[in-house]
DNA sequence: TCTAAAATAGGAACACGTTCCACTTCGTCC
DNA sequence: GGACGAAGTGGAACGTGTTCCTATTTTAGA
């Protein structure tokens, strides 16, 4: 599982493609910022992106993929931000519970955006599988790395379980926090219980 | 936290009220039962519950209110069906297991019906707070109860805790199970690791 | 450079959740 | 029994995601 994101899979076409791609995402980041999910609006995002409705579709076959597709690249931005960071904290608790907390924060600096991208996540199907599974695999190595700062590649299976394990309870948190079922300290709360529950080293 | 489920905000008007509930709540499992998420139009409702649009509206506001009550009935269903079940397994770990496999097989022998209620969940949003919430106790009480089958009402705050984590991995092993991510034994297998996880006793 | 194929524009049309309205029926109180 | 408000009916209408169609533009290859 290497660590660099070129993907032979990715490269799509022509600059000018690759420019329509940035300019629909764009739309959709914004749009979701102002509004949530309900505000990105497929014709609203053709019309800022300057694409027609059509198009927008030939590139993202539905509101879905191309809210994941967004997800995907803010995720990959967040993670590329963090690995530049030193990681504080002494043992392997304190360094996830600070890593979480710090990207819940931002999330949270940007609720509707949050709001969005986390409920197209959530409901997004099978069809939107390779998205999805991108991301995951983002999360948990994500949090491995954090586990294990050194990269001696000495990930167990249980590291692996438990990266799982509070990758979920992350996920619910959020998908709590953005339903307003619960406030911002008591999805900080919530994780950073979770974490010292599986990790008492 | 009592464990009757009788609260004085539900007792909703008179019988022929009860009876059109109950009809209406019949038709959207048929038809979840069938087609799943997108099965469920409220036009077809409607009329298989034979009641006019309006009056489903009166009754849900929403699609996803109308989904969600039903997941509260199925649940309350199958909570009640649990508890008259001697509970199987000497460990915690064992018995927690044992609950949450057995609920989750008599889920999965329906998936069309579990990814309708389950995707509905996912989806509320805070409007659908109250439902949602009573859906969260029940799952939680009823994890705590497994955990401490002589009810000595000796829960401590850890053991509420545990119960969140446990629940919030359902959550997330159910909807990759849904959505197709993961299959029916990978769902299994994702909780197993994280009881054991957290309940090393 | 010319041409065929692919991509895009522009927008009509359809499906389903939701709202709304005019009318009818039901239940309750005098 | 009559009157009045609440509840229900039936269906039109609207918004937004999605599909589809034709004309035009861009791209790639001979």
């Amino acid at each position: 599982m290497s660590t660099t994101n070129s993907l032979a899979v990715e490269d799509l076409g022509s600059a000018a493609q690759r420019d329509r791609r940035k300019r629909i995402l764009d739309a959709t980041i914004t749009l979701a910022s102002q509004g949530g999910f309900d505000a990105v609006q497929m014709r609203a995002v053709a019309e800022q992106a300057d694409v027609a409705l059509g198009t927008l579709y030939r590139y993202f076959p539905s509101k879905i993929h191309l809210l994941v597709s967004a997800l995907q690249r803010e995720f990959e931005r967040t993670e590329t931000a963090l690995r530049d960071r030193p990681i504080e904290g002494d043992t392997t608790a304190e360094r996830v519970i600070n890593v979480l907390k710090r990207t819940t924060r931002g999330m949270q600096s940007d609720p509707q955006l949050t709001e969005a991208l986390t409920r197209a996540f959530m409901f997004a199907d099978n069809s939107v599988q390779a998205e999805i599974h991108q991301v995951g695999m983002l999360l948990t190595s994500m949090l491995t790395r954090v586990m294990h700062p050194e990269g001696h590649a000495e990930l167990t299976e249980e590291d692996v379980a438990i990266a799982r394990v509070i990758g979920d309870v992350w996920l619910s948190a959020l998908v709590g926090w953005v339903t307003g079922r619960s406030t911002a300290a008591e999805t900080g709360q919530q994780i950073e219980v979770a974490v010292r529950l599986l990790l008492r080293d």
